[in-house]
DNA sequence: GAGTGGTCTAGACCACGCG
DNA sequence: GCGTGGTCTAGACCACTCA
């Protein structure tokens, strides 16, 4: 018994559910499953209006829903495209590092450690779901603010393909970059924990820090379209010199 | 000489500036005078379409502008209204005390441990913009899961008017509602900065804690329409029952 | 200049809330 | 039943991008 297609590519004009909504989880299912891959262009609107028979306007709505979703992007003149979800911002304001300390008039600076093959242990194979002893990437590094040592990452993704490992990656070294080049779907979500914490003997002593001092743990946990975990790490942030700030409410401007 | 009223509160047609716009900050600048009050409705669609001959869909996107910066919420067959800020909620999940305290399967409480009239010291005349010993409703209190402490917060609003301390706002004391009963405007928009550090033997005295307790530091602060500080928070959060978790990214259901 | 998205119009019909 | 917002149409003109 063969079963219908679920959610066929047709819209019902006259079902209760808007069309705008019918169009836009049209579209939502063709760029999670890969059909419509991040940079790629959608179709023109009036295309879309005139394959589906609605109005250009419709079509637009739709499509302001996956802008608003974050998960496409507008070019006057050029046409709408499917984003990169961009997981590495903090939902606190602790965005991009290096941004952050230049701000703040510093010199950023970042040492790689080490990155090695690695097998998976038990809390790595229960963090990305894999089976003990499976083959993992491990990065460790350090990021400095005026060569003082201020947070301390050791990242995980799962390592199927046999890819040499390339400068490209180790250039930006994010989680969601490092899951993109090694796993087969692209990653849509990420979780973060953050904690209050001291810090270990080891970690202190990378940080340069005394013992008892206060740090930030954040894991972070990135999913591809399939909610399979494809990347894990964990940072230890000075806690002494790390704040996180963020606004909530009516814009109006900027305080500061 | 008499200035020219900047801003009036008429659309150019022929304006670069798109029509939708203009009248979003015409409406945007209604509510933030007070013109408009939290819980009061717009003029209906049609007749704001009317005023300003303009298109009723226009009107319909500059209203949805007004709702995506979370300033007016809509209610179908009734109208659209303005909203009252929440600046409670807290960008990572600590959102609201007794909901995530019982959708844990704890019984959730709390105690007052004080509420003065006191005078603004130095660090409090600093945070709240006002002169040393201006007078100043101060508020602590202990926040509680299964009856063992997790928070201790202390808040200052300013406190001009008269007004005796009603039971009303002892129910919700937060800030922004302190600072609404309090102020002569109403808050729009509030700022925390999130720390890690360690307790102070005040703070572990009152967590019940040992010594070397890890702790998250929430000061929180709510700005009224002008920018002017009107409330000032410290909340303590023990480090070894607290996590904070956000999800970044494409959403796609839940993830557990 | 051809193609794209951004804005805008002047209607229309519907479902909902309320008296 | 009337007023409200929610959706939708079939056009239109504009500014932008790129060849």
């Amino acid at each position: 018994m063969k079963s219908i297609t679920p959610h066929e590519e047709i819209i019902d004009k006259y079902s209760i559910i808007p069309i705008y909504y019918q169009l836009f989880k049209i579209l939502e299912k063709n760029i999670l499953d890969g059909k419509l891959k991040p940079g790629e262009a959608l179709p023109p609107e009036h295309e879309i209006a005139e394959k589906y028979g609605i109005s250009r306007m419709t079509v637009r709505r739709a499509i302001s829903e996956l802008i608003s979703a974050g998960m496409v992007y507008s070019q006057k003149g050029k046409g709408n495209f499917v984003a990169r979800p961009k997981l590495d911002d903090f939902a606190f304001e602790l965005v991009n590092f290096y941004e952050e300390i230049q701000k703040r008039g510093m010199k950023p600076g970042s040492k790689l450690l080490g990155v090695k093959i690695v097998r998976a242990d038990e809390l790595l194979a229960g963090k990305l779901e894999i089976d003990l002893n499976a083959t993992c990437l491990h990065i460790r590094m350090v990021l400095s603010a005026d060569d003082e040592p201020l947070v301390y990452e050791n990242k995980y993704v799962v390592y199927t393909k046999q890819k040499p490992i390339l400068e490209n990656e180790l250039k930006d070294p994010s989680l969601s970059n490092l899951a993109t080049i090694h796993g087969d779907h692209f990653p849509i979500i990420s979780k973060r924990v953050l904690q209050a914490s001291i810090a270990t003997e080891e970690e202190a002593l990378i940080l340069g820090t005394g013992l008892n001092m206060p740090v930030f743990v954040v894991e972070q946990t990135v999913y591809d379209t399939e909610k399979k975990p494809i990347g894990w790490g964990k940072s230890i942030y000075r806690g002494d010199r790390y704040k996180l700030t963020s606004y909530i409410g009516w814009s109006v401007d900027d305080i500061s």
